[in-house]
DNA sequence: CTAAAAAAGGACAATATTGTCTTAAATTAA
DNA sequence: TTAATTTAAGACAATATTGTCCTTTTTTAG
């Protein structure tokens, strides 16, 4: 469904999104560990959260990754998709056809619709802050 | 969503169903060159989709590939997707998380839910032969 | 001002996936 | 029986993805 990538850019994401609302600022290496994934990968990610303004990251000592209130608070998890995956999730046909739309459809296209309608609906009706509240409540975990 | 490999093997699959239909053996080559794909890469894939028990293959002249009639009626896409991708779209996590469950479920656990029956069960219940149809009466398409 | 801490960036390495090439085995038709 | 045709199989190559390491830049605290 979504690359490694973009895995751990989700998980990372909502994690920083818990601590943000208790107005903690949190290092890449603190999110590695508390997303189990590998730290220097991780920091390549990060790279592009922060590019995409998803997140905010200040140098040097009590430095680290943050999300604003105002992102805190709008982000959809479509954006974080998007952000590192692109729209592959979003557009794409399921045969892998170029060509591939109403006009001229794949074998598989009218059955793929709804699905990835459904899809589509829930990655931007869901929000980063949503997710990060079942996670702070102890109902979702992040790791294993 | 599918692996390259998988695309393949679908389309590959709805082309022999076709043929088949009309009686017809079909070479990889003609496989290849309808659904436009790479012939070697191919050729592995129809491998698996033959060591299956999905499509059978006959070497030599007239040889090639071919479905049986009982095959043909009921083979479901679903069926052709675990052979070359395994249960991957079917069970994991869509975080990558390898204990995610619903006693210790990821952020997106419950989202996730509706999506994948939806999708487990339009693969369970489209079959070969009825995408073969559409194909058959021009209005779907395997190129491009 | 300096040392330490943290992210940014670039080069590199490992692995997985996709794709190719060559030879072998089987089968058919002449 | 032989030559041609076709799939099977194995080794190899190219590319994409995932992951690591090292250096640079920025910033803070002392």
């Amino acid at each position: 469904m979504f690359s490694k990538a973009c895995e751990y850019a989700i998980r990372a994401t909502i994690y920083i999104a818990l601590q943000s609302q208790e107005g903690r600022r949190i290092t890449l290496k603190d999110i590695a560990k508390e997303i189990d994934s590998p730290e220097a990968f991780t920091a390549k990610i990060m790279q592009q959260l922060v590019k995409q303004g998803i997140v905010d990251s200040l140098k040097g000592p009590t430095g680290g990754f943050v999300m604003e209130p105002h992102n805190l608070f709008t982000t959809k998890l479509s954006e974080v998709v998007y952000a590192i995956d692109g729209d592959s999730v979003f557009k794409g046909c399921g045969l892998g056809l170029k060509m591939c739309n109403e006009k001229k459809p794949c074998p598989v296209h009218e059955k793929f619709i709804s699905i990835r309608q459904e899809l589509k609906h829930m990655l931007e009706t869901t929000t980063i802050e949503e997710l990060a509240l079942g996670l702070k409540q102890g109902m979702t975990f992040l790791k294993r």
